[in-house]
DNA sequence: TGTTAGCACTCGATCATGGTGAGTGCTAAA
DNA sequence: TTTAGCACTCACCATGATCGAGTGCTAACA
């Protein structure tokens, strides 16, 4: 489909999602026949238009007005006409200065990247941790806290810490509990959850008498503590940013976008599926996509450390994203948090 | 002054405010002589509204419309009119089942009282887990990250688990480490933040040369550790709900009614001022008091455990909130959490 | 003296009207 | 193939009329 484009469609269409990026109004076709030089009359434009119209790349909200384009024709423009340019050097610069991620443990992180992400962009910034079944096993800890339920401890090669109550024997007593644990410190360290729990449940499917009473203790125990995944963590930040934007002027719109940044377990599925891929991404809020994005695109990163731990951020805003500043910034931010986290296991 | 109304007066406002409560909408005279049986005509009603209005307790927006409650007018009727019933046996039991606490660990049982305190008013719910300096400490770990830099995980009594980093001697071995810790475990267990503090302080004044150089350490590590405030944790639940409200109905009022709830800083400060009162504690956003709150009204409750960790619950809603439904839930669910954190450690 | 009926008045909300201008589609000429 | 011209569409805005809920005031009434 893109071949059957002339190069002048592209150059108008390429106009016209500039135009209504920067003016967040339809544009009509006087407008670019002045303001770009391609010496063509608002007539010519007009017949383009109507081509890339009947393609499904614009449409007019009614009969007299400009042309937008369509989820499509953002797709179309980002697929084929957006040139995004790395940043120079002195931006990285600026970029890198305006992360402070000295002594921040994990959460505040994730955290300082939401805001500065959304301050830079003036949209919403979206940071979701590294999942807990991704990270590597570093240490683990019982806290006693009533007749038989535990305080379960765990913290991650990169220092994220986790913690869960679970039951467990009441007759425990401290000193089996530190046993049990310096046990499971010496015997998991460096795997990743995933190699934790196959270890564990293939030790535990072993002949059981082989085992004494406390080890088999241990691997109930830890088995129970890093059973059911933890909740996925994800940080907004800047919602309100969005509210200045005049696609969500009126209430209803209003109302949709704040239900969408709500409604985090979609926002969560949504970065899930970006997790296998490399480099930035972008999802138009089509209404295709069975996700409802409210009219919003979603650009977005992984970052990773060495150890294979991926958390996803980035940033969500309206479709008529400035997606050539916005792509740079959430690509670099990536790179940087992916060298943070290297950094914090030495 | 409350006492210079008289009891029609009051009838009146009291009929007025509970109207208004209930419709949203400007209340006429005519409604008022009509609907409650008070007795009198349209025009008697209007004698007193006028009063009412010169005191400043009602307000008309236009000339010819109704008249709406002032921020003093509702403040009267709270302080005055209004009386709150407790909640029978039934209506309790049904509170205390929309709650799910079993297996939680405490960010989870703030998020959960957040959600049904929302979901049962409608409104927005907000919760302030107790502050970090109100806990009483349970116990200390260090994980070592990188060069010189630590991982401090501190449980308290109540199971709420904070961590920090924190730069310190890279020579440290890891048994160095656990010694440490066993120190300070022993030494500061059942003490609160606040005496941890002034215990670490009062031990690092003393002749420094008396110490082993291990202790020495673990002085200045926990101190550290302890040092700073760690940030407060607001949890805010269900504010697409306030979408919802008539009074939200504009964009420029969702505007600022996002901004409010998402100015956490802003809500934390409130919700501090009210820690040191009784029970039920209701906040009206009039132009009087410093903090923006958008026009709406904030009901809030302490809960507190034996060892005096103290948090905040809450609703925040429109001023014209359903203050007879609302209070008990919070009064209640206050109780009710309270239990729940003594429960907690046995 | 307190209460009420009557009445003129106010003012937001709603609706119909008409003008304006940006923009379109189509056609015919260059 | 491009473009000038033209009729047409339609959101937007200002205007003005009508409506009705509600008020304040005054005079009559119990």
């Amino acid at each position: 489909m893109a071949d059957s484009l002339t190069e002048r469609s592209q150059n108008i269409l390429e106009a016209i999602v500039e135009d209504y990026i920067s003016s967040a109004e339809p544009v009509g076709s006087r407008a670019i026949s002045r303001k770009h030089n391609f010496n063509l009359s608002p007539a010519s434009v007009r017949n383009v238009m109507a081509d890339l119209e009947e393609m499904g790349l614009l449409c007019s909200p009614h009969t007299s007005a400009g042309r937008i384009p369509t989820g499509k024709g953002f797709q179309y423009y980002i697929d084929t006409l957006l040139d995004v340019r790395d940043l120079n050097r002195n931006e990285k610069q600026n970029l890198r200065n305006s992360y402070r991620f000295q002594n921040m443990k994990m959460e505040d992180i994730m955290q300082e990247v939401g805001r500065v992400l959304s301050g830079l962009s003036q949209y919403t910034g979206l940071v979701m941790a590294p999942k807990f079944i991704s990270t590597v096993f570093r240490q683990i800890e019982f806290i006693r806290l009533s007749h038989g339920r535990l305080l379960v401890i765990y913290v991650s090669e990169t220092g994220l810490v986790q913690n869960k109550v679970i039951e467990s024997d009441p007759n425990l007593t401290a000193s089996d509990l530190e046993q049990i644990s310096n046990y499971l410190n010496s015997e998991l360290n460096g795997l990743s959850i995933q190699e934790v729990r196959t270890k564990l449940n293939k030790e535990l499917q072993e002949d059981q008498t082989r085992y004494d009473q406390l080890k088999k203790q241990a691997l109930s125990l830890s088995c129970a503590a890093l059973q059911d995944e933890v909740e996925d963590q994800l940080y907004v930040s800047g919602a309100s940013l969005m509210l200045g934007q005049p696609e969500f002027s009126t209430p209803d719109q209003m109302k949709r976008m704040i239900q969408t940044l709500e409604s985090k377990k979609h926002l969560i599925d949504l970065l899930d599926s970006s997790q296998s891929a490399q480099g930035v991404q972008i999802f138009i809020g089509s209404e295709s996509s069975h996700i409802d994005l409210a009219d919003c695109s979603l650009v977005t990163s992984n970052f990773s450390n060495q150890k294979g731990a991926i958390g996803t951020l980035g940033v969500i805003g309206p479709m008529r994203m400035n997606y050539s500043q916005v792509v740079p910034i959430v690509d670099f931010t990536a790179q940087l948090v992916s060298r943070v986290l290297d950094r914090e296991l030495e």
